[in-house]
DNA sequence: CGCCATTTTGAACGGTTATTCATTCACCAG
DNA sequence: CTGGTGAATGAATAACCGTTCAAAATGGCG
């Protein structure tokens, strides 16, 4: 008997539904293995354990669906907005489609990155360093501002996505995903100011 | 023998220190009291359970620091933006008076706020439609950008000034809270082009 | 078809920690 | 000084839940 893949994605799956309506520490592990159709002791089959678990969540979106930033900074056919505009649309991209993600995302990475070992730090602080690098591209440039540190710049930017997003799944804002990005966009661009 | 306010207010300011370090979660009350100088009993004294701490500590930022946002935006004297900078203040003001709120703030508060019922929902409302209200008065008066919703606007900003002060306070951003205020306003006016 | 390796199961276990409460202690009014 | 009220203490409690593991099920292979 084989281990299946396809169990191990209904885990993955059924972990990110529960944590986004418990929160970490409140999602069961008997309410995971229910949701994704197991039984609590094949949870460790996949996951050695708890923490594991939301480990990979957090591994999958650095690793794999966020590592697209760093070729996307390092490309020489496009101006610093239009990477800047490539940077917000692959955030934007990644957690619309899953609203339980956003919830997670949001509500447990900081927590979760405290005091502890992750396996994505790496891909992590790349996606970080490659945000900078647009910045400080479009300040060399001279289209960006030069007299805000990119590291302000950047964690303004993500942060302020975070909450929108946040915001929008959480029906506090009455615009769809698509209005949303056009607006951050905007916002990200100009200012409040006309 | 009556109750101690030195107490409360001892228990309350441990209560952040060690959330702000473990996490409410892995926050042990044992901890809380012995970091307050006080027996784990006694912590019962004058709170009914865990959640009630951290209530507390949520509901003194939102009714009592940040309530001067309301009669801020009701203010005849001001202009929209004069608002919108001292809103901006108000924010920084509280929080850069002490770096563990900071980082309870921006950790625990979505969750806390998630499938509960709590003391502070009121203000903690309030506060959000005063900030639209300063918002919208700008884009009636023309100005502030009137394409993006108030709503989003409003999340956008707030989402933007708590992740860059959780860079600052962790260290991340080689920029002082003053430097970082500046910046920030700067942002929020005029976005990154130059 | 049977054998064996591997997965699956879920009841039982055990560590953790919020909370309780019998007792002690501190204060103050009379 | 003293008795009574109510806070302070901290060891004991009890509930919760992540994790284990012995037994059963599965499925591929010779």
């Amino acid at each position: 008997m084989a281990v299946s893949i396809d169990k191990e994605r209904a885990i993955h799956k059924a972990a990110i539904q529960v944590i986004s309506e418990y929160g970490f520490h409140k999602a069961k592990m008997a309410k995971i293995a229910e949701v994704a159709g197991v039984s609590a002791g094949s949870l460790y089959t996949y996951y050695s354990d708890k923490d594991h678990i939301l480990d990979r969540i957090f591994e999958m979106l650095w690793k794999k669906d966020w590592a697209g930033l760093v070729p996307l900074s390092e490309r020489k056919d496009l101006s610093p907005q239009e990477k800047l505009e490539g940077a917000i649309d692959l955030v934007f991209d990644v957690l619309t489609g899953d609203r339980n993600l956003i919830i997670v995302f949001v509500n447990e990475f900081n927590n979760f990155m405290k005091n502890k070992e992750v396996s994505f730090s790496l891909y992590y602080h790349e996606f970080l360093g490659a945000f900078s690098a647009i910045i400080e591209e479009g300040q060399a440039t001279g289209v960006f501002n030069p007299h805000i540190p990119a590291n302000v710049t950047c964690d303004f930017i993500l942060g302020g996505i975070r909450k929108s997003l946040y915001g929008q799944v959480m029906g506090t804002l009455a615009v769809d995903g698509a209005a949303l990005r056009t607006h951050i966009k905007a916002m990200i661009r100009r200012g409040v100011l006309v």
